[in-house]
DNA sequence: TAGATTGTTAATCGATTAACAATC
DNA sequence: TAGATTGTTAATCGATTAACAATC
C-alpha cells in the first residue's frame, strides 16, 4: 500500500487506515443486535490495544459513554461520516479483465455507499458483454458516462502499460480520486488522490516471512 | 493490508515492506542497462528519503560503494536473497471465480520465483475449465498437489463464507504461509502465516481523502 | 587532492500504550 | 456508593531524517 495521499491536517493516516476496519466489525454488531460495545472488545475483534481505540475515537468527538462503552448505534454513524460512506459514491472501473470483473462483483465494491456504475475497456472483443448488470462500454464513452455524477472514483484494472494514460483519461472526465491496481507508480497532477494497490508485492512480503521462517526452523 | 505477522527479531517490518519497491525499481534498472544507482536516485524512484534508502540497505550489509553509489547487480542478488524471491515459490490459489483467475494471469504471481501451481474450486461447474494453462481442480486434490512441494504459498480468493474452512484445507494440506484475499479475520493457529488483503478497506480510505478534499473545497 | 556518496550517529518526529483521574 | 469504562496525560517505543565523518 503505498501512502501517496496524505496530510489531512486533522487526523493521521494511521487512524484513518483503522476506520474501516473498526466499520466492518461495528456493522457486524449491528447485524447481531449488540447494542453497546466497549473499547476493549472493540480492540479484540481489531486486533489493536484499547488505548489505541479511545484515542482513535476521540478524532470522531466524545462518542462513548464512562461505566458503559459505545453504543453500536452512535459509532457506526460517526465513523461512516468520518469515513463519508454515509453517502452515496459512484465508482468507475477502466479494464474488463479478470481483476476488473472480480472488482465489479465485488460485495465492497457495491456497499457501504459504494457501487460500480460503469466498466470500461479498449479491447472490440470485450465491449458490450455483460458483467453483473452492467455492459463492458468503450473507454470512449467514460465522459458522457460521469459527466452528471459527482465525486466518481476511478479504477484502473488494465494492464501496467495502459495505465497511465487511462489515468489521463480518467483525469479529462473530471475524476479526481484514483485507485490503481496496475503495478506502475502513475506521474500524473498532484491535484488527482491516487491511491496504488500492489497485489504481487504482498506476496513478496509473504515471501519474505516465510523464509523467515523456514531458515529458523533448520537452524533447530 | 494488516499486520499479522512480524517480529522477525531481525529487520523491521517498515523495511520488509519497502524491499519489493526496491526490487522492482533495481530491476527495471538491470533492464535499463544501468549499472549503478545512488541513495538519492532510488530514494526519488521510490518517493523516500534517501537517509531511508541507505538504512534500509544496512539490514542487506554493506553493498554500497562511498563516492560512488551502489551497483545494481549487486543490489539486486542482496534484495533477492533476503526477500527469497531468488529461489521458487509454488503457489495454489483456492477459488476460480473472477479473482482467482485475475491473480493466476498476474505477471506478479508468474515471475520472481513465483509460479501458480494449481487453481482450485469446489464449485462442479468450473472445476475442469482451463485457465491459461492450469485447470481448475476439485479442493479434493489439494493434498495430492502439494504434498511433494515445500514452502508452498496458498491464496485464498473465495467468498469470505469459505474463506475459514478453506484455510482449514490448506493447513491440512501443510501450506503454512496464506494470503487471504477475502474480507474475513481468519482465526486459525498462530503457526500459520497470514496476511490479509482486502480491497475494499482501500476503497473506504480513498473515499475518506475524498471527502476532505470536497470539503476543503466547499469552505472556499 | 577534490568531489561524491556511503554508513552511521544523534536529533526529531510520530505513534503506541500504560496508567489514572473523570464520570457514567 | 461501588463498579466499570471512558477520555487524556505522560511515558515509551519505534521510525524517519538531518548531518557528517569515513572513504571510495
Amino acid at each position: 500500500m503505498t501512502r501517496d495521499i496524505d496530510k489531512t491536517g486533522l487526523i493521521p493516516g494511521k487512524v484513518v487506515d483503522r476506520l474501516p476496519l473498526y466499520l466492518r466489525i461495528v456493522k457486524s454488531c449491528l447485524n447481531n443486535q449488540v447494542k453497546v460495545i466497549s473499547s476493549e472488545e472493540l480492540a479484540d475483534a481489531a486486533m489493536v490495544n484499547s488505548a489505541t481505540v479511545r484515542r482513535d475515537f476521540t478524532f470522531l468527538g466524545s462518542l462513548g459513554v464512562r461505566g458503559s462503552g459505545y453504543e453500536v448505534e452512535v459509532l457506526y454513524r460517526a465513523i461512516s461520516q468520518k469515513l463519508g460512506t454515509n453517502h452515496a459514491w459512484p465508482v468507475i472501473i477502466a479494464g474488463a479483465g479478470n481483476l476488473g470483473k472480480a472488482l465489479t462483483n465485488s460485495p465492497g465494491f457495491n456497499s457501504n455507499g459504494f457501487s460500480v456504475v460503469g466498466l470500461f475497456d479498449v479491447d472490440a472483443r470485450v465491449i458490450g458483454s455483460q458483467v453483473n448488470d452492467l455492459v463492458v462500454q468503450p473507454m470512449s464513452e467514460l465522459n458522457e458516462t460521469v459527466k452528471d455524477l459527482t465525486n466518481t472514483i476511478g479504477i484502473i484494472a488494465t494492464p501496467p502499460s495502459a495505465a497511465e494514460k487511462t489515468a489521463l483519461d480518467m483525469i479529462n472526465a473530471n475524476i479526481l480520486s484514483i485507485l490503481n491496481f496496475a503495478p506502475t507508480l502513475l506521474k500524473i497532477d498532484k491535484k488527482v488522490r491516487v491511491r496504488n494497490v500492489d497485489l504481487s508485492l504482498e506476496l513478496e512480503v509473504m515471501a519474505f516471512y516465510s523464509t523467515q521462517a523456514a531458515n529458523k526452523k533448520s537452524e533447530i
